[in-house]
DNA sequence: GCCGTTTTCGGCCCGACTGTTTTCAGTCG
């Protein structure tokens, strides 16, 4: 989806590296949290322009919004054309490399003449830069680490990898008895679906610390050490599938367990607006716990619950902690109550072998009977035009109902419900005829070509169609490989208010589509949302938790999400929607 | 550049680690 936010926030943060270079600290900081607003708002900055609402938006003043308002108008911003000629354009990239700072590149800039990367490398290799006053070899060798690791830091790696990752360093360290509480903080504990890097938080004495830090460091994983202390330590590890990601281990007290909990869980932003407000409250609070800012007197720090609590808040779940309003609802005792895996009744986006899954209906049934406490399972097998995927024709998919009635009368209930993924064809229309999709329980509707057009027009289009009740994958994007197709998601949320019509949270670790400021749009907008695995084979049923974690960040409760109901509910909101459309009920 | 039930001016989160230093600046998260 092509998203001028993004754009609008890129040019933003490079503003806020060049403030940076030129020492204008605050200046910058004021452009880089501007830069995450713009990034992080889910509607179209334009439409906050025409309706006059920049300005209520906290974090953008008046310099930054003419400065939005001229790059909408004008599609650049001329403060920055002028900015760009006062800094190299390379070290405008390199500010941001984690590892080296703005000040180094400064005084390398002014001492030594130098202004692209490849002579920058050039001066760091032959001793130029080592003979400034400030550096040393120890420095040079750190600047010329942070090129090279710039690109591993910039593959984000998916949740579901980083997780399994963090999971298996955990279970590593659990071997030390040393260590008496452990847990994966930063982003992971977020469900961010991208992941920087690891972090590992411990409870150990202080006597223990050296140990455990040596026994990290010596893990068989581990590539190279970035900084060793007794309270924190960063390695890169290298994973057997090649890929390799930063993990930072730190040690803490019992009695500072949850103000570090809290402090390393961020986001960075969250903490701030948190810290602001203890601020105001004679406050401080810090990995090491709450204190009273006259006395010193610690207050709190065991959990994270007496942390939140100490400076007046209610506990807020990590899903939620990225200051995008959290903390408002927090004061006003308004956090939702969000949808758990424990909620989830069913799956309703599945495929077997009659198209391209791996597995037989009946070994989708013996598995998840077996380990889920799934009430319905919804099998969606494509549609015809997916050649590639052996979607089913006409005749394929009646006998494919034949066969699912059998296996239900075999486990003595309806736990399979009749379903299909079907294509929405280039014109809107539907890969099956009414009288098919009509005998079917379940319908999701996807769009799987054309992902150049603008797709809004076919999926509005398919939403009026009586018999679909979820648009699958809804922009279609891979995360990291392919962007998501043009689509006006604003229009389809108002469509399927209007329509009935479920939108799908997909829980393929590629897909996690839609993204959380969207849920949250839909769940402000009341529509109803699907969360489903799309699974292709057994393991993927488990992707289900990360769908639930996604729905959370999004603000979801257990009421917006309609594989939380059961199905005779399910059936109630499909005949709705038929009823309201012209369709004929389920059934008759 | 942004923000304000102590402020429209004067603040802007806070501590660990490293390297280059003899007490601190730079950088990170």
């Amino acid at each position: 989806m092509y998203n001028i936010n993004k754009d609008l926030a890129n040019i933003l943060y490079k503003m806020a590296a060049i403030y940076e270079f030129k020492d204008d600290t605050f200046r910058a900081r004021a452009y880089e949290r501007a830069a995450h607003i713009v990034e992080d708002l889910p509607d179209d900055i334009r439409n906050y322009v025409k309706e006059g609402k920049l300005l209520s938006i906290k974090g953008i003043g008046p310099g930054i919004a003419s400065k939005i308002e001229e790059y909408i108008r004008d599609g650049k911003i001329s403060k920055y054309e002028e900015l760009k000629k006062e800094v190299p354009e390379d070290f405008i990239e390199l500010i941001d490399f984690p590892g080296i700072g703005a000040k180094s590149l400064k005084k390398i800039y002014q001492e030594l003449g130098i202004t692209t990367k490849n002579e920058l490398i050039k001066a760091l290799k032959d001793g130029r830069v080592e003979q400034l006053k400030g550096f040393g070899k120890k420095k040079v060798e750190g600047m010329l680490k942070a090129i090279k690791m710039h690109e591993i830091a910039q593959r984000r790696m998916l949740l579901w990898h980083a997780l399994e990752l963090a999971n298996y360093i955990v279970e590593e360290l659990k071997q030390l008895k040393e260590i008496r509480k452990i847990e994966i903080a930063g982003s992971i504990r977020r469900r961010k679906i991208t992941i920087g890097d690891i972090d590992i938080l411990v409870v150990a004495d202080d006597n223990d610390r050296h140990k455990i830090m040596d026994f990290f460091v010596s893990l068989p994983e581990v590539k190279e050490v970035l900084v060793k202390g007794d309270k924190k330590t960063s390695v890169i590890i290298k994973t057997k599938s090649g890929r390799e990601k930063q993990v930072d281990l730190r040690i803490f007290r019992e009695d500072e367990w949850g103000a570090a909990l809290q402090y390393f869980t961020g986001s960075k932003e969250h903490n701030v607006h948190v810290r602001e407000i203890a601020k105001e409250k004679g406050l401080k609070l810090n990995e090491y716990g709450v204190f009273k800012v006259d006395t010193e007197e610690k207050i709190a720090g065991k959990t994270e619950e007496e942390v939140y609590n100490a400076i007046g808040l209610p506990y807020i779940v990590p899903e939620l902690r990225e200051d995008r309003g959290e903390i408002e609802s927090a004061i006003k005792g308004e956090l939702p109550d969000l949808v758990e895996f424990s909620d989830i009744k069913g799956d309703m986006h599945v495929h077997s072998n009659w198209s391209d899954g791996v597995n037989s209906i009946d070994e989708i049934i013996r598995f998840v009977k077996e380990k889920y406490k799934y009430e319905y399972i919804v099998i969606t097998d494509h549609s015809k035009s997916q050649r590639v995927a052996h979607g089913l024709d006409e005749n394929r998919i009646l006998e494919e109902i034949e066969e699912i009635r059998k296996l239900n009368k075999l486990i003595g209930f309806d736990f399979i419900k009749i379903g299909t993924e079907v294509d929405i064809l280039l014109d809107g229309s539907l890969d099956f005829p009414d009288e098919i999709l009509a005998k079917l329980d379940f319908v999701v509707a996807s769009v799987h070509s054309h992902f150049k057009r603008d797709n809004t027009d076919r999926i509005l289009k398919a939403m009026e169609n009586p018999y679909v009740n979820v648009i699958g994958h809804p922009t279609g994007r891979l995360i990291g490989v392919r962007e998501g197709y043009p689509v006006d998601l604003d229009a389809v949320i108002k469509k399927a208010k209007e329509t009935g019509t479920a939108l799908e949270i997909n829980c393929q670790p590629l897909r996690m589509d839609i993204e959380d400021t969207w849920i949250r749009r839909a769940v402000e907008e009341g529509i109803m949302l699907a969360i489903s695995t799309d699974s292709h084979n057994l393991g993927s049923f488990e992707y289900m938790k990360q769908g639930v974690w996604l729905a959370r960040r999004g603000w979801a409760t257990k009421k917006n999400i309609l594989n939380t109901r059961s199905w005779d509910e399910v059936l109630k909101f499909v005949n709705e929607k038929r009823k309201k459309m012209g369709g004929i009920p389920v059934g008759a």
